[in-house]
DNA sequence: TCTATAGTTCGAATATAATCGAACTATAGA
DNA sequence: TCTATAGTTCGATTATATTCGAACTATAGA
């Protein structure tokens, strides 16, 4: 296995994202990433959960379109596909994004 | 039984919020509901489900804060919570209305 | 008071999801 | 080639959701 395979843009579903944010490890994911602002490895999500469970939640960002993985090394690196998403829904991931933040005055 | 019991606005959550709208069905009430803006009662959906259906899928929705119902004689009448969510989670619900219309050019 | 209407609740069946340890794969580097 | 690292896949368990018929509740109107 060369590249992880994401859908493309016209085949994401509304539902589909939803679904992939209404859980809680999945927001902070989410959550996160929007913050960083650049690629992060799986591991640097210090969320208390074993690798299969993180795996598990990433599958999902990533069947839902939300997530981008790229194989680089033994790493994972991964991206939120913001610009494709906002161009498809937009103001839904954005919205969401701010909601995220706690406050940020 | 008076009055239908809702959350308050600050107990509503964004993951049930997502949760709520995971569902084709729940979207497409809510889809409903924005394209009217005007209170429906849940007959007037005619989604092709049973009435038990229908009946836990607005509960789903009242919990997540999405939907009030008042009740009106025999019928309950339905309403987004538009203008709170609006205040609570900026852009997130008008967005995803705008999602669910079909390219409404 | 009787009946029709609108919707909820209950209960059981079935489907889907979350969780996590253990085994596995792929790459980097020694 | 051996080992460590990063992450996935598998499989089993447990938890949650969906679905829908049947029984129920509340109100309106005759």
């Amino acid at each position: 296995m060369r590249q992880i395979k994401h859908p493309n843009i016209e085949q994401v579903e509304l539902a589909d994202i939803m679904y992939a944010l209404s859980d809680p490890t999945r927001l902070e994911i989410v959550a996160r990433l929007g913050n960083a602002g650049r690629k992060m490895t799986c591991g640097e999500f210090d969320l208390n959960r074993p690798k299969s469970s993180m795996s598990h939640h990433f599958k999902i960002l990533r069947a839902a379109g939300l997530v981008e993985t790229l194989i680089e090394g033994t790493e994972h690196l991964n991206a939120l596909r913001v610009d494709e998403i906002e161009r498809k829904f937009p103001g839904v991931l954005q919205s969401v994004l701010r909601a995220l933040v706690p406050a940020k005055t």
